[in-house]
DNA sequence: TGGCTAGCCTAACGATCGTTAGTTAGGGCG
DNA sequence: CGCCCTAACTAACGATCGTTAGGCTAGCCA
């Protein structure tokens, strides 16, 4: 674990303890004291607690947002035009990312709540425009006849909730390495929207 | 919205304000504040905070586990021995709960980190126990060959997971009632069980 | 050698936390 | 009327919260 700088060190700790005891029930001096220092020393490298719930959330998103865009533009050279191919891709890559960073990716999926007003509205549109992304593509398969007919909305919600709860209970150093859960997770979702 | 008894009335506010803000997040004070009332004067009805965090995860564990019970029951009275009879019963039966109390189903699924470790012991038990159920109808039906082959222990985690995320955007008042909600969990999870 | 910088320290601020103690107001009932 | 019970009150406790201010130290570079 190579520390590039304090302030990423302080960001690491934090993401770690948000997961586990959530923002609201993490203090400052929780978080100095992870690292063996006094909690006003984080002040020189941190403008206020809620600056580094919101840098951490903020990154989790652009990784997310990066990743689908990665995903949808490698699916559209393999496959051009295949849905089914599509929302694989941002199944996988979603999984990706998460397990990447679980620590991370949990308070991004559960720890918005606890961000200010406008901090809290911008993460919302954004996690509102990444579900639009797989709604879109659960509306391409079904108007070629690819996926089966269901409510596109629900269905990409339900399936990022699914995907979602792998932050739950994902090990990096469990029995199952990080991309044999994408593909339980990419076959999970694929039957739920494939045509028989 | 009658008012049973006071303890009840401020399970509820407390229950609507750890949906909202979190456990750690909302003070004895602030469910006080909702009630009219000062803070020290819930100290009448409750011994501590977390003896009300614990009331409202333990009955709502208790409804989603009765709920489970009857579903089970039910499901071998009308096709004795059909896993996917059952199975749907039980998704089915969980959406009902969550559905019934969304701010209770929501603390349960999200606070019950907030549990002192005996409390949250328990609970992570109970919970363990009833995915389960889940898992042993999702093996019961690989056995026979109604459902397709997957890990089990995954899709039960995943199913589950999609089915608690409806608490996240479920709405009383909103368009689609709770059983129609229940419809599309319940095609979507038989959909990622049932042999093509 | 001297200064710059990064990183940490101690001390303290006002606010808020969960909780206890003791008291008061009002209604039902003997 | 007097009694008790329910439900609220005010006041305060010690602890902890996020945050600010100001000072110290060790390493690097001129």
């Amino acid at each position: 674990m190579v520390e590039l700088s304090r302030r990423q060190a302080i960001e690491d700790v934090a993401s770690d303890l948000f997961r586990e005891h959530g923002y609201a029930g993490t203090s400052i001096r929780d978080i100095a004291r992870a690292l063996s220092v006094q909690g006003a020393s984080l002040y020189a490298h941190v403008t206020s607690k809620e600056e580094v719930l919101w840098a951490i959330v903020d990154r989790a998103a652009a990784r997310f947002e990066a990743a689908a865009d990665l995903a949808e533009v490698d699916a559209e050279a393999r496959r051009p035009g295949d849905p089914a191919e599509a929302f694989a891709a941002l199944v996988r890559a979603h999984v990706a990312v998460l397990t990447a960073d679980v620590d991370e990716a949990s308070v991004f999926v559960h720890e918005w709540r606890a961000l200010g007003p406008e901090h809290r509205r911008a993460i919302l549109e954004r996690r509102d425009a990444y579900q639009d992304r797989f709604r879109g593509r659960i509306e391409d398969g079904m108007a070629v006849g690819t996926f089966a007919m269901t409510d596109p909305s629900i269905a990409a919600s339900t399936i990022l909730s699914a995907v979602n709860g792998v932050a739950g209970w994902y090990d990096p150093n469990g029995r199952l390495p990080a991309e044999r859960i994408a593909d339980h997770l990419v076959d999970l979702s694929m039957r739920m929207l494939l045509n028989a």
